[in-house]
DNA sequence: GTCTATATACTGATAGAC
DNA sequence: GTCTATCAGTATATAGAC
């Protein structure tokens, strides 16, 4: 009998891209072996091929997993948060974003990791798919700046460039934030909530 | 005659590093191997062991050098900003900090780009000379921010976590910042000064 | 579905000729 | 100072047994 006593095929592939998540995120993708990964799910190295294609499919499907969960969350967070009767201001839209931001990613740090750092592990095609996915999330805060503008609530010099630099400064969060550490969740969420609606109101 | 004609031992030393540099900002350090650098400068891979002791010890440098190099600028344009006679405010000091970031770390692209993606490839003392010289700059921030605190003239909840928070999103220019783009780099600078200043005033 | 075995190529690093 | 040659180890990926 060849096949381990317990093996189940519908839980090995996820739990390889589990394994692949994790140690990407910690090693790099170039850095971990297949045999790494095989050995993280207690397989041999040739069966993973039967999950995938090969390495680089395997770091494509897992940036590109994560993008399209992002999104879907957002468009999600969003219509729950339409739901009420009041029309929300661009700024409430502002602090919506900023708090969904930093908690989608905590939640996510390997999968976010990831899909900052490797993005030169990517072959050309598969890095134009993840652009445009990132491009695609960008575009929902650059929206909200505009409205922010004009409303007049916000004062901007460039609404692009301003939803790069607060993109940037919620990811900071992920670099460093660790749960149990000296400043709550809630506590960074709320200070980052109130720098980035200084920094774009007049 | 082994010696190549025209080599000179006092320039492949410099070739060599900066050809590391490139190679790894672009690849990443694990995807590089050391006869793809020897290739860029022409020499074979065993001529590398003469100006290095190992892969890991060429990363550490390329990384020291580049920290040391940012801290020894920052003191360096302090004292020349503290030549005149005016006596400068914290604000006037954020504004100088946010601009000297901007403009060190965009004419150095490579080195920062190692220096914050391959702190994980570094062995664990490596790590922490790296990240001891990391967080000595942030403090330079932060002591600013806590001067601005005792001023009165800027308002934090916690100067520690915005010093973290400024830096990343000055950072943020470092990954999509082109010279020659649509914004120049003044305008660039000044819309993140404008927008930090913003953010920790009252 | 997973195993073992293997093909083929490349890795970091060293030894010794010149 | 740089070369060639090489070592021992590892890489991705595949073939075929069970």
């Amino acid at each position: 009998m060849a096949r381990k006593p317990g093996s189940r095929a519908e839980i090995t592939g996820p739990r390889l891209r589990d394994a692949a998540l994790i140690l990407f995120a910690r090693h790099g993708f170039a850095a971990v072996s297949m045999r790494q990964i095989a050995a993280e799910i207690g397989v041999q190295a040739g069966a993973l091929y039967l999950y995938i294609d090969d390495k680089q499919s395997l770091l494509f499907d897992l940036m590109r997993d994560h993008m399209e969960a992002l999104l879907t969350a957002w468009q999600d967070s969003l219509a729950k948060a339409g739901q009420g009767a009041n029309p929300q201001t661009a700024l409430d839209r502002l602090e919506h974003f900023a708090r969904f931001h930093i908690r989608f990613h905590a939640a996510r740090r390997d999968a976010v990791f990831i899909s900052y750092m490797e993005l030169r592990n990517l072959t050309p095609d598969n890095f134009a798919v993840i652009e445009g996915l990132r491009r695609q999330y960008e575009t929902e805060l650059e929206t909200i700046l505009r409205a922010g503008q004009a409303e007049g609530s916000m004062v901007l010099p460039d609404s692009k460039l301003a939803a790069l630099a607060i993109i940037a400064m919620l990811n900071g969060v992920n670099t460093w934030f660790r749960e149990g550490g000296r400043l709550s969740r809630d506590r960074v969420e709320d200070i980052h909530v109130d720098m980035v609606r200084k920094a774009v109101t007049p």
